[in-house]
DNA sequence: AATTTCACTCAACGAGTGTAGAGCACGGAT
DNA sequence: ATCCGTGCTCTACACTCGTTGAGTGAAATT
């Protein structure tokens, strides 16, 4: 409980800061917006709940802090090799690694029940969908593009938020190697072009 | 508004049951259960709130007959053709047809935000993957099942509850023929068996 | 026609929520 | 030692929600 007091009164402030931050998107990323109540936030962090809005303003400004998303890896353009697409996709997507951010997982937990939330995945989806389509070659790219990412958005779905079992227990990287193909039928050019 | 009078007070009775459980349908399908109020729902029945209530107990006990899945398709056993499989999966998922029932929504939307939600889409997805593992051959089928359902469950997300631009405005015709290949990877045995 | 039954409404309660403003206590400067 | 700034808490308001029990009027039964 009681910190070194050896710490100056803005660097404890930015901590308590902080701390509210992270606790709003463990719940937020656990239990959706709807059903965090700023409450429940405030006594994660140890602190008054009127902290929490001193600090962020409204329960909503605090959702957009803690789910806002960051993007960094620089999209290549152009087509690329589809091995490299694929790995990609499965690390940008936590399929590969043990996990997703809760920045992340906060805003697809909330995305179909919660406005605000639903918008901002449409704008990181849609953002993905377009970098995904320039380095796809063949009809349909942008189709093709857009199945790619819902199908990893699914996986991500069933294995980090529902938590089915064949999904769960299965190593990662299993889940990677078998989910291969699919994807490279997604970016593989389909046969009929155009009839 | 006005109904012909000519119905028997028991037929009337069982009209503004139903007529309550399709606006509730409607409603959980489209907001989820956490924004759904029993209020909104007796506007759009066009009753007072108190008989919601007095007809199906609680909300919880509305969402349940609002949201309860029927599967009626007989599964078949034993392994069978790629290509049933794949028809099979589009259409029990509302990728081939223009949308699924507002029952299925209902329970898709919420499933990541309302635990009983979620443990029912949980023993639905359970059921279609346990049925789909047996129509698998090869290693690893149940994680194979697994992630097929999750494929297409992200692709109606995607399409139904997200409407994702490059979804929305392609005939699903054309998404169901895109996907094909993506599916065929999954059912197809993966090459190395086990090492 | 009188009485009973029942689908339905009215009004309200209690709990929980987001949020606001006044106040307290302690660190830092004088 | 004293005073100020500020990180933080206390208390409370306004609102919405699910839920309840009494009441009403018309249909069904006698």
């Amino acid at each position: 409980m009681s910190e070194s007091p050896r710490l100056s009164r803005a660097e404890r402030r930015r901590r308590t800061e902080e701390r509210i931050l992270d606790a709003a998107r463990e719940l937020f990323a656990e239990h959706g917006f709807e059903r965090t109540t700023i409450r429940a936030v405030a006594a994660a962090a140890g602190v008054d709940p009127a902290l929490v809005m001193q600090y962020y303003g409204s329960k909503q400004k605090l959702f957009a802090q803690a789910a806002a998303v960051r993007l960094p890896q620089p999209p290549a353009e152009g087509p690329r090799h589809p091995d490299e697409l694929i790995d990609a996709l499965l690390t940008a997507l936590g399929v590969k690694l043990d996990g997703l951010p809760a920045t992340s997982l906060a805003t697809m937990r909330s995305m179909l029940t919660h406005p605000e939330a639903a918008e901002l995945a449409r704008e990181t989806l849609t953002r993905q969908i377009d970098d995904m389509t320039g380095a796809l070659s063949g009809p349909d790219a942008r189709a093709r593009a857009a199945l790619l990412i819902c199908t990893t958005v699914g996986v991500t779905i069933g294995h980090q938020l529902l938590s089915l079992e064949p999904l769960r227990d299965a190593p990662p990287e299993r889940l990677a190697d078998l989910l291969r193909p699919a994807l490279r039928g997604l970016i593989t050019p389909p046969e009929s072009p155009a009839p």
